[in-house]
DNA sequence: CCTCTTGACATACGCCTCGTATGTGAATGA
DNA sequence: TCATTCACATACGAGGCGTATGTCAAGAGG
């Protein structure tokens, strides 16, 4: 056999490049990221680099697609533990705050991410962090508990106030308190999505 | 007289640079903008860049100074013009999606410059447009209308799900409706911040 | 009026980085 | 065994940034 000896090596390097650059990009920034240094420090060359991606933006995509995924599979699992929708979706903005703490998903997710490829809502795999927090929304409003708004609106501006929230809570000099502050805020704006004032179980 | 003669020129030029600068980065983006070319687009060259600037960085933060500066005066007047200070919270979130629309907002205030410069929340100006949005919270709260919940968590959050909403819009194509849905989901997201259910005039 | 100094800007240079074109040796297939 | 492929390395060219150096007008002083 050893018939696939090269395509296995192929998938090696390309996950070994892709370990280096979350490396790179997460500590150093995209744009002070030599590709190098990146390649060279997993003992390969640019050449492998251009062969295995279009070029430096592709290594980037791939290593944006690999976070997403993460990032989707921790929600998700944070909304199935949830004893009830409504605190899923309160759970999922917690775990999206404290997940946006990682520098990696920071540096690379919030900042460069944007910058470089364009908005996070035309990437493929359709940023699948909202995904999950848009069909939350979608059953909580089917079950009456939250007002019929636009399910992809209410579910970008979440994201989008989750999002500030971890920004601020990574940039700030007492992460704890002010963690706990931007999770009480969060909880207040989500309850302006509620049908009755009252707070469900 | 003729004293200042050095020192107008000098200014003179300056501005010339910000205004190119702000169409090259609005345009190209940051990393794509030749300092070259944009230099000479004035009839200057790099040495007068690097003579009045730090460097790329720096002239980056006078435009992103100078744009902030209008993003929080066009902020005020709204504001301002508002019949009541509820109103006037969601006027803000409104006209902050809004500007968002502005390819040189968006490009250079909220992807490229998070991304070169640092989180905003660092900013010198200290980001006029939230500190803003700071100041109506803390009236509502005095006022009895806005639950009271911290001040600056609130803003933040605020301001994020704002600039998700712009960002979305922009990227829509069709910014008409996606507009009004936007507006829609921050008006329930912000009425979370509410004493009572009801919404006040 | 002449000289000297200052400073705003231009010019020139070196270094680095990206992307591509070309070379090479090992894995495959006949 | 020989030819082919292909994953990767090497070599090359273009362009950009930052700095060191040059230059010439504007002011200061006698």
């Amino acid at each position: 056999m050893a018939k696939g000896k090269r395509a296995a090596a192929m998938a090696e390097n390309r996950a070994k490049l892709i370990r280096a650059a979350r490396e790179a990009f997460a500590t150093q920034g995209y744009a002070d990221a030599s590709m190098d240094e990146l390649t060279a420090a997993v003992g390969l060359t640019r050449g492998a680099l251009y062969h295995n991606f279009e070029d430096k933006k592709g290594l980037l995509w791939a290593v944006v697609e690999q976070i997403d995924g993460e990032m989707a599979e921790r929600l998700r699992i944070v909304r199935e533990q949830a004893p009830s929708p409504w605190l899923g979706l309160l759970a999922e903005g917690s775990a999206y705050i404290k997940m946006a703490l990682d520098p990696e998903i920071q540096r690379i997710m919030l900042l460069d991410g944007p910058a470089v490829l364009g908005d996070p809502s035309k990437w493929p795999g359709e940023n699948a962090c909202l995904d999950i927090t848009m069909r939350t929304i979608r059953a909580l409003i089917e079950e009456g508990i939250v007002k019929p708004v636009d399910v992809e609106a209410a579910g970008r501006l979440l994201n989008g106030a989750a999002l500030s929230a971890a920004l601020w809570v990574a940039a700030a000099d007492d992460p704890k308190s002010v963690l706990s502050k931007a999770v009480d805020a969060f909880r207040a704006l989500a309850s302006g999505l509620l049908r009755e004032a009252r707070e469900p179980a």
